[in-house]
RNA sequence: GGGCGGUUGGCGCAGUGGUUAGCGCAGAUGCUUUACACGCAUUUGGUCGGGGGUUCGAAUCCCUCACCGCCCA
């Protein structure tokens, strides 16, 4: 750091290190370095899509991914951050279809045919696959890229192959046909996770079907899916249902579809518990083939299935010929109107209900009766029991209940998994305790392929084709997460074969992994399977913490959305601010737990901060002196030894903060000790020394502030990787370091400890010590507003007077003098006396007086005296209404009541001079 | 309907029984003071969502209501 820019320069800087990291293996695991003293440390990257860009939830995610890992290689781990991408089927499969479709290409994937498009997504996924991992190194991640994954890598692929035959032969994964949740856009089957529900508006429809034998009676139906009524194989009403219970075992005429003659459309009137009074007119619509509950119904009751949808959403010629052919919502209107011209509609009310919407196409889903594969989750007890209930012990809300506490605890854990924050575990607990079967098959063609082959009515599970002519691969991929749920292990090269994988150097060194990172939103699709597949595969949890992020939103709440536009590319903000600017600007607003609303302006807060650190540094150079200097306690002036304590506060809480996992606690201790305290503070004070002449005084100078910043480095390091190491190079702090210890790169340093109690009686710090530089640098506070109360020019260099109430080192003079911007600061003894009316103020040091030689506004400072007078007699009756109450003289602890007491005497001493300064104030 | 989270100065947050309720941003005023105007100094904003209770003492614990958000049915 020769020369030194006034302003800190991000880009060049940036590239510079991540490259020399890069070089010198710096992010690479070794499962060979791993020792007792040197333990391991792991975290698997949640595998962005391989379609994916970078977005400012990759760069929360990350950024505390990356923290996470630099802070572990400061505490002498060894680490391993392991990257990759998912090969996320309907996305992927989607992009590239459309942009064939752009390209003209193709009309429909058909076009194609099976093979040729995959050969597409591959082509594709090898050209611009992945950039989103390219984008992580400019924002510094510290992952071993020589270890980067793709789900559908060979090994990978291998892997989930074992795992489902693994299933199969266990009798886990079963094929039936079932009411699956289908997606109309994407033709596929779903999972339930897959499917959020959103409110909708529409309407109730109220329409009247004849009771078959009691012509001229009717029953009154209510539903909001009219399209569906040509399906309907039954009406049911509660068994209790007074109003109806006459005419269960009769029949209706179907209202639908017209132009089948009446005689054909009659169904059956059922009674079902599973009919609610209250809903509509209390009797339902039973429509077996779209519907999951009325399926059950039909299933209890033997009805037929009558399907009248198509896979895309369109009605069939079931449906009668006004409907055939349109779509389910155009359907919808056309069937009102058909009941209407019927005569059968009875009224239309407006209506709002959850409908579930497919996650990835955005569309109403259809239950749908298709034959698809489902997967009873494995390990599902040790999965439940290993996460750490809050407040585990007692009876669980459920089923704990005269249990006795043991069987509580071993059943909910002793919360060997934690999760932060931890309320996330009882979400977790309750999805697992009615956990449901998971469909897992997809009518795609972008995935794993199921390993299951056909030949007539034979079927074959296994890793490669059975011998033998005419047998048929199933059709259908693997839901992607079945490949996800795998990932903390299949990663680190699992095979499934036990002797293989037990000398596995990575998977014993590395799993499992130490802390996961993600976003609540896919803690069932991802977090809760992934520990079922730890525990059944690996017999052990996948990882033992997790870190929930929150959701980033932006200034106004609404969360980032491209339509919206209010989702900026992180890619511009660090090329405009620098990659250390975003990170501290996300980290300072992301508090654990709570989502994090986004604003430019905290980027650029980053930015300030970051120049604000290069400038401090910049400072200490302009000192000169080397940076190798020994810190002679003997020289430490009071401001020293305030430093010195300041950092071992800081020290402790951001050590604390990280323990906690507590980012932007971190990030909050950090800016205040190092703006506030170290530079507001110290910095400013040091140049009274460095402005004098005791050349040995600045030396030792020099030295606390190369011990500070030293330390300051490291402790930005984690959140501030490129700058940190620029300064720490620039400033030689590398230069007598061993090698893997800070002497190469920062990122080896020994992460900074508390000082020890031998340390602080070395450098004599203590609490007096820290007290009295504090109320220095009050008095100068007090001093700066008695000049501002009376109106001096903040450029005039003024005489001010102190009256100590002990001694004062010289150093301590030379520093109010300066920071008071005093031209003559004289110390006078207790016996000394101002003239009547001058400006003091006081505190703990001592008292501070403002001669003016007449030049003072009497009428101002009698002001100024009043109003403080005031507001120190509301403290003092305060705290005098509080002792004088016997309660509370008799109750309180003897240390809050000594407080209190001295606390009256300091507000009472204050009201004293203030009375006396108002007295002796000329009229 | 059930569960969870939130409500503290204009904005974002900290503060889980004992101070004069803090911090950052924004606002105001004044400063091109030789580290930094991406800066410095000073400074204005709060009866801690409403109500009730426990306590000598409540932003903090309990009850209740209201509003906002998320998840599950």
């Amino acid at each position: 750091m020769s020369e030194i820019s006034k302003a800190y320069e991000p880009q060049s800087v940036e590239s510079k290190w991540y490259n020399f990291w890069e070089e010198h293996g710096c992010f690479a695991a070794d499962p060979a370095r791993v020792s007792a003293k040197r333990p391991a440390y792991s975290i698997v990257i949640p595998p962005p899509n391989v379609t994916g860009v970078l977005t400012l939830g990759h760069v929360l995610n990350n950024t505390i991914q990356d923290i996470l890992a630099r802070k572990a290689r400061m505490d002498g781990k060894e680490v391993l951050w392991l990257p990759g991408t998912d090969h996320a089927g309907i996305a992927t499969q989607n992009v590239v279809e459309k942009s064939l479709k752009k390209a003209g290409e193709i009309k429909h994937r058909d076009d194609l045919g099976r093979e040729a498009l995959v050969a597409k997504i591959w082509e594709w996924k090898e050209m611009y696959g992945g950039i989103i991992l390219k984008q992580l190194r400019a924002l510094g991640a510290s992952c071993d890229w020589s270890r980067t994954r793709f789900t559908m890598d060979p090994e990978y692929s291998q892997c989930v192959q074992k795992v489902f035959v693994d299933l199969y032969k266990k009798g886990f994964i079963y094929r039936g046909k079932r009411m699956v949740n289908w997606c109309p856009g994407s033709l596929t089957a779903l999972s339930d996770e897959e499917v959020t529900m959103k409110e909708q508006r529409g309407f109730m429809y109220h329409f009247r079907a004849e009771v078959v034998e009691e012509p001229g009676t009717f029953l009154t139906i209510a539903t909001t899916r009219p399209e569906t009524i040509p399906a309907d194989t039954a009406v049911a009403v509660n068994p209790k249902d007074a109003r109806y219970t006459h005419l269960v075992g009769k029949h209706v005429y179907r209202a639908l579809p017209l132009d089948i003659a009446k005689e054909e459309r009659i169904i059956p009137i059922i009674a079902d518990d599973q009919v609610a009074f209250d809903f509509g007119t209390g009797v339902l619509k039973v429509t077996p083939a779209h519907d999951k509950v009325d399926f059950e119904i039909g299933l209890r009751h033997k009805l037929p299935v009558i399907d009248v949808l198509t896979a895309d959403g369109k009605l069939t010629a079931v449906a009668g010929v006004d409907l055939a052919g349109m779509d389910r919502f155009a359907g919808r209107k056309r069937s009102v109107e058909l009941l209407e011209s019927a005569g059968a509609l009875d009224k239309v009310e407006p209506y709002t209900n959850n409908v579930g919407f497919s996650e990835r196409a955005d569309v109403p889903i259809e239950p749908r009766l298709s034959e698809q594969w489902f997967l009873r989750y494995p390990s599902v007890e040790a999965s439940r029991a290993c996460v750490g209930q809050p407040g585990a012990v007692g009876v669980h809300p459920e089923d704990g209940v005269g249990l006795d506490p043991v069987a509580i605890n071993s059943r909910l854990g002793e919360g060997s998994m934690r999760f932060f924050p931890e309320r996330w575990a009882k979400v977790y607990d309750h999805w697992m305790g009615g956990i449901q079967d998971w469909c897992i098959s997809r009518q795609l063609w972008w995935g794993h392929r199921i390993p299951v082959w056909y030949r007539d009515t034979e079927v074959f599970c296994g890793l490669e084709a059975p011998v033998g002519e005419g047998w048929v691969q199933d059709m259908d991929v693997l839901d992607t997460w079945f490949s996800s749920w795998l990932w903390p292990f299949a990663t680190m090269g699992w095979t499934g074969d036990k002797e293989v994988d037990d000398q596995n150097p990575t998977l014993k060194a590395f799993y499992p992994t130490t802390d996961l990172v993600t976003g609540p939103d896919i803690i069932f699709f991802w977090v809760a399977r992934m520990i079922m597949g730890g525990y059944e595969w690996m017999g052990e949890m996948p990882f033992q913490n997790v870190y929930f992020t929150g959701i980033i939103r932006d200034k106004q709440g609404r969360k980032m959305s491209k339509s919206l536009g209010n989702s900026p590319n992180p890619l511009d903000l660090i090329a405009k601010y620098g990659a250390d600017a975003l990170r501290f600007g996300v980290m300072r607003a992301a508090p654990l737990g709570q989502d994090v609303l986004f604003d430019e302006q905290s980027v650029e807060l980053g930015r300030n901060f970051c120049n604000k650190l290069w400038n401090a540094c910049r400072f200490r150079q302009m000192q000169g002196g080397s940076s190798e200097g020994e810190i002679r306690p003997d020289l430490l002036t009071g401001d020293d030894r305030w430093i010195l304590l300041r950092l071992d506060q800081a020290i402790r809480e951001v050590t604390q903060a990280f323990s906690e996992y507590k980012f932007s606690d971190a990030t909050t201790s950090l800016y205040r000790f190092f703006w506030s305290e170290y530079c507001d503070w110290y910095t400013e004070a040091s140049k009274a020394a460095f402005y004098g002449t005791d050349e040995a005084l600045k030396t030792n100078k020099l030295a606390v502030m190369d011990f500070v910043l030293g330390h300051l480095l490291r402790l930005f390091h984690p959140f501030l990787p490129f700058i940190t190491e620029e300064l720490w190079h620039g400033m030689s702090f590398n230069v007598e370091l061993p090698e893997d210890q800070g002497g190469r790169t920062l990122m080896f340093a020994h992460w900074p400890k508390p000082l020890t109690e031998d340390e602080k009686a070395y450098f004599g710090v203590d609490e007096t010590s820290e007290a009295a530089a504090q109320a220095k640098y009050d008095l100068v506070v007090l001093g700066r507003g008695l000049r501002r109360d009376c109106k001096i020019d903040p450029a005039k260099r003024v005489r001010f007077v102190v009256r100590p109430v002990g001694t004062l080192a010289t150093a301590d003079v030379e520093v109010l003098k300066l920071l008071l911007n005093a031209e003559v600061l004289e110390v006078v003894p207790i016996g000394w006396s101002s003239d009547r009316g001058t400006p003091m103020a006081s505190n703990a040091l001592g008292e501070l007086f403002l001669p003016l030689a007449g030049l003072i506004d009497f009428g101002a400072e009698r002001t100024r005296l009043e109003k403080e007078l005031e507001r120190v007699r509301i403290e003092v009756g305060k705290v005098q209404d509080k002792l004088a109450n016997p309660a509370f003289a008799s109750m309180v602890p003897v240390k809050v009541l000594e407080e209190h007491q001295a606390r009256l005497k300091e507000w009472l001493g204050k009201e004293a001079q203030l009375v006396v300064s108002l007295t002796e104030l000329p009229e």
